[in-house]
DNA sequence: GAAACGGTAGACCGATCTGTTTACTGGTAC
DNA sequence: GTACCAGTAAACAGATCGGTCTACCGTTTC
């Protein structure tokens, strides 16, 4: 599935890039209002002033760390079930399989969406929106997946796509947690057991 | 099922107890580190020099509010499945339900140990400990309810504890994004059906 | 009646927070 | 060659951070 570029066509400035690159792994390692902006810049070798140029405040950095962690799993995600899927049955079940690699290899500390709504108590804060969208967007994709492996009746693919980000969210959590052996697996076979439920005659 | 008490039996003096009272509503409407020393110890109407004679620091204030909050959740969901299950399929099924009616009457923003993780990093500070207690004593509270159920084998009872457990994490977390309907009443569906294949001969 | 205790009042500490400002440098485009 | 732009360097502002300190007050306990 040849995709037209990797991700953003970075029209971000040398300096912006390596802010942004700064921020993404300081507010998903240590907490987004733990780090200040002073360390940010420090950490990316620039100067505040960059910073407050680039992207006005922090608030506007947060959203633009969260909209671009949003794009990167988005993108992650498609090519995964594109390149490791089957069926339209298997290519469900690769969501979960992505999720597994993905907190394997890079982020052992559970959603940072979900970490960052932990921060961001305010429903009118700009990285709030970005949440929300991107929760959003992963239902939409798993009703897509779900209505294609063969729950074509609307209400049943609604359900589905219910139940398949629960199941997600779920793993996610208690990974992040550490207090489960294999929580995607689990997930993995109930999200199994509501397809089949699903698409039965 | 008589407990001995409700809950701790206020050994806080009373200069401790509102400051605990204030903590605990901040730390969960605002975020833990976005909440000050200061602003806890101005809204309990108590000086920041109890605060510290008290509690030491803000780290154990930290501690304490989860174990609290553990110890009430604990008492909350027992007396709930005391109180309204009936036999022990329901008992299981009850403790959605508690989560539900929990989650509508105190607790918008999702979890609240998942949200402390989500700012405590270090896996040594004492707050973190207080969260995988009450994710352990969850599992294993709904594994002996899913053995009572007829899970008696323990692998199918360890793996049906598994699942639950992750039910409620996913539930309490789409709850607290507001991003689905009602999350509550598919992981209780979701557990219905794990349930019965978990105790079909 | 003196010691111990829980508390108030409030100043103080050094560090850090977000954000702004001035002055200067190097490259690029017209 | 000049105007623009991304950037450095560094000082500055006012507020807030976690935490400490001294001095005092009222009640209880021995």
């Amino acid at each position: 599935m040849s995709r037209v570029s990797t991700a953003p066509p970075d029209e971000l400035t040398p300096g912006a890039r390596k802010i942004l690159d700064a921020a993404a792994t300081l507010f998903y390692e240590r907490g987004i209002t733990a780090v200040g902006v002073d360390l940010i810049a420090k950490e990316a070798g620039v100067t505040k002033k960059t910073l407050y140029d680039r992207f006005g405040g922090k608030d506007a950095l947060i959203a633009a760390y969260l909209r671009e962690r949003d794009q990167r799993w988005r993108a992650w995600l498609t090519e995964w079930v594109d390149g490791h899927g089957g069926d339209a049955r298997e290519r469900v079940l690769a969501t979960f399989d992505a999720l597994a690699e993905w907190m394997l290899r890079r982020d052992p500390r559970g959603c940072g969406f979900v970490n960052a709504a932990a921060e961001l108590p305010d429903p009118a804060h700009p990285g709030r929106r970005a949440v929300t969208e991107q929760k959003r967007w992963l239902r939409g994709y798993l009703y897509e997946l779900g209505a294609a492996a063969g729950a074509g009746d609307p209400d049943r693919a609604q359900r589905l796509a219910d139940e398949l980000s629960l199941l997600h969210e779920g793993a996610t959590v208690l990974h992040g947690l550490g207090v489960a052996d294999d929580p995607v697996g689990t997930a993995r076979a109930l999200a199994e057991e509501a397809l089949e439920r699903a698409t039965a005659p």
